[in-house]
DNA sequence: CTCAATTTGTTCGTATGTATG
DNA sequence: ACATACATACGAACAAATTGA
């Protein structure tokens, strides 16, 4: 009997926190729980043409009531992921949309390969900007950089958008090319072989609100905000590049080599 | 008068806008007024110690009720950054806590390095376990494999949580090693240096229920899927990890050395 | 064919939270 | 501070379709 009770209380405690967990995200429950039922399905833990779990047990599973599972359910319903059929249950559709992903490859050479032949849409120019405070280690300012803000496209989704500085004094080498191009193909091809070295680090943001109206996501959602920067030899930041991406759509890919030792 | 008609229709365009995205957004209004508020005080639009616009004005300026703005403002003064005097006006805080984030270099000395020293928390291990499935290009398995979950936490904070599989005839080289401290910095000073490189893509994605608990999360927060291959010169896979970060405490850095044409 | 069990669909009533004026 | 409207979430009861005994 006690134990009962025990075992009664401990899943009591665990259905809690899953709640909770749930709860935390400001979002109402239905779509919390339809976000987290969504993202479990295309990662596979329910395969396309598979039951789901009755409702009954969905709510038992994360704590929340039937009408509230129905109500998450039935916006995948709505987007086509499931269908419902009554008196028989809830199945993963077939065919799920393959998600095209956009490979960002961190060898030189990959990168550029990749990049070159795209064309971003610009959204803004400005032609005499200061480059934004950096840090020492990162090298020091040309006097004057062009400022543009970009959107790159895979087919007509938008999958990143840049802000980008890049120092007029390259500029002025091959403006048609800075113009329509990608910037860093075009800076690696530039006569004189100026580039040394470009350093990249990436952090994880939730979208905010422009950046979601850019690229088309819910505010909130996932995105890997990238900042470059490009070095000559003497240490000059020839660009700067902050951009963000969208995460559901791009994977960064590194090899490393060992050394020997 | 054409051009101020002209010029007001727009402001209640852009008004109009950002309402809609504001909305959109399943958020609660308030809370997605409050989030945007958080990003542009951040982004520095309100320096450190000035004025916020009043509710009145704030209003204005989102197209949101009076009422609505200052339950927005109330989650921000709640968290600390701003400060609300009556009858005097809204301030942002003076000191803005700065966040300690954990930095993973991608190149294998600084990134062995940094993993170097961290004690992880195991959760559960498989001693004879099967390699999951990996594309021909990765490389190919040994006949078994050691199966770890491990929390590796900066403090008492969780910030990644991980399963790996280690190839048995390498765990039994150095089994307290392994046991305990990280496994790559291990596997690469194994005697023989087999170890020859380390692929490594990431993925962004929303924190599932698993990953939210074990790093601290609510459900749908942004983090990072790292998947490491480390391959011997024959190609047999060393070592396979699949670990989730936190987006909020990493950051991933890389440094491309262009080579000169 | 009928009946019972299962499962989704629907509707009420209630309570709380959100947003406006 | 108040009145109003609407969305969210819950529990409960009942309806309708499906399945298999």
């Amino acid at each position: 009997m006690e134990s009962s009770v025990a075992g009664r209380g401990e899943l009591d405690a665990k259905r809690e926190e899953i709640r909770r967990r749930l709860r935390t995200s400001a979002l109402p429950l239905y779509v919390a729980l339809s976000n987290l039922l969504r993202s479990e399905i295309q990662e596979g833990r329910w395969p396309p043409g598979s039951q789901l779990p009755t409702l009954e047990q969905l709510s038992d599973l994360y704590g929340v009531a039937r009408v509230t599972v129905r109500q998450a359910v039935g916006v995948l319903a709505d987007d086509g992921l499931i269908e419902r059929v009554q008196g028989k249950g809830t199945f993963v559709a077939d065919a799920l949309a393959p998600r095209k992903v956009i490979r960002l490859d961190s060898s030189w050479h990959t990168f550029v390969r990749m990049l070159d032949g795209n064309l971003p849409e610009t959204l803004s120019v400005e032609q005499d900007a200061r480059l934004p405070p950096i840090p020492d280690e990162e090298g020091w300012a040309a006097p004057s950089y062009r400022h543009m803000r970009r959107v790159h496209r895979s087919g007509s989704e938008p999958y990143c958008v840049i802000d980008l500085y890049l120092d007029n004094a390259c500029y002025t080498l091959a403006p048609e090319a800075f113009d329509t191009a990608m910037v860093i193909p075009v800076l690696g091809r530039l006569p004189g072989a100026k580039v040394q070295k470009m350093a990249q680090s990436l952090r994880i943001l939730a979208a905010d609100l422009t950046v979601a109206r850019q690229l088309d996501l819910p505010v909130g959602a996932p995105v890997g905000e990238v900042r470059r920067v490009i070095t000559a030899k003497d240490g000059r930041v020839l660009y700067l590049g902050i951009g963000q991406y969208r995460g559901d759509l791009v994977v960064f890919n590194t090899t490393l080599e060992v050394p020997a030792e």
